[in-house]
DNA sequence: TCTTCTGTCTACCAATTGGTAGAACAGCGG
DNA sequence: CCGCTGTTCTACCAATTGGTAGACAGAAGA
């Protein structure tokens, strides 16, 4: 694997674990077996650096959405979101550091320096898009579609990513707690989702 | 106001806008009008002023939870859900860096060096047994009740600052945005949390 | 008046940070 | 063998970080 590559993909699991913030280049590079100026010769500041974890970040996400909603029936609003809520719980487990980042990367301070990824603005446009036709038909409740999506996108990261609450509480979660968790969210967004 | 108050409140407000490693304590002197070395001699260190201002917030937090949820019967699990909405969505407008505190402090790395206040424990227990007991009397769908304490708590923080969220795509929340946001979230757990 | 305690200050410090300048070195085509 | 290009290195650096030591001032109490 190309050295740039192998720097994004540390990155990543650095600042999506430990924060930006909690990543110097010198321990990253340290982890790389290099010197952070051979990072620095990649990637021309740590804020660029960041820009493109983010970026690659983004577009496995959507990736990873893509494959799994691009199998279902367009129209069929109710089984994109499950698709969508596997996906992020299959990440939550196997994947942390990436959801870890894109919650980073949202966060007050960061937005800052880093525009969110292009193609995940385009990708939320399309899926706002899809929620307003369901809307016209009636198929869903709920008036604003971009409302709507941001309040879908929210509660499926807030309850994915509370993995770490849970820890901090003393509860070490396991595989069947996050499959219960998931079946819970599911039945929240079903009821809410469903035709009228 | 105590000098060691005042450096409470501009702590909480630094923090829970700028972060915690995006706040220099010589920063927070030069706002005060102090020298750093005041601020490290009413707290010994900055971990110890970030656990203070923590207390502080979950206190503020469950105060408010307190005042709105005492007024209402301790059966009614639908109207202390409705209050927690209320309150958590009056503070992401009122008191934006207290929510964004709590957010900060349950970060993944913010935990190892800061235990959740006592009293936040001490309320998550309450608030688990009630829902225990609404369980038992089949007024609630779910199962396991901390685990449904905590969709609920992700699920509301969640959407009350996905307000940062929406400035950062260029949506500027409003007013009126917020209250829309608030209807949904009701209808949400309403549908999901009335007697099945 | 002398002493003591509280609080703020000046003066430092060691460590770490992101970043620059430029040498050394490898491989490769000519 | 030469020069070129891409990559990694050593050597620095200025700035900032959290934190320590101790002087100094003022108020309070004896």
């Amino acid at each position: 694997m190309s050295t740039r590559q192998r720097i994004l993909d540390t990155a990543l699991e650095s600042f999506g674990t430990t924060g930006v913030d909690g990543t110097s280049l010198d321990a990253l590079a340290r982890e790389l077996g290099l010197r952070k100026q051979s990072i620095l010769y990649y990637f021309n500041s740590k804020n660029a650096l960041f820009q493109a974890v983010v970026d690659e970040a983004a577009n496995e996400f959507i990736d990873e959405l893509d494959a799994v909603i691009s199998d279902v029936d367009p129209r069929d609003v109710w089984a994109q979101v499950e698709g969508a809520v596997r996906v992020v719980f299959r990440l939550a487990l196997q994947r942390p550091a990436l959801l870890g980042l894109l919650r980073e990367a949202s966060r007050p301070g960061s937005m800052v320096a880093v525009q969110l990824s292009t193609r995940l603005a385009v990708h939320i446009d399309a899926a706002q898009h899809a929620l307003e036709n369901a809307l016209q038909e009636g198929r869903v409740l709920g008036g604003n579609a971009r409302l709507l999506l941001f309040s879908l996108y929210s509660t499926i990261m807030g309850v994915a990513t509370e993995v770490e609450v849970l820890r901090a509480m003393g509860i070490e979660p396991s595989l069947r707690t996050l499959a219960e968790r998931r079946q819970e969210l599911l039945r929240f967004l079903r009821v809410a989702l469903v035709p009228v």
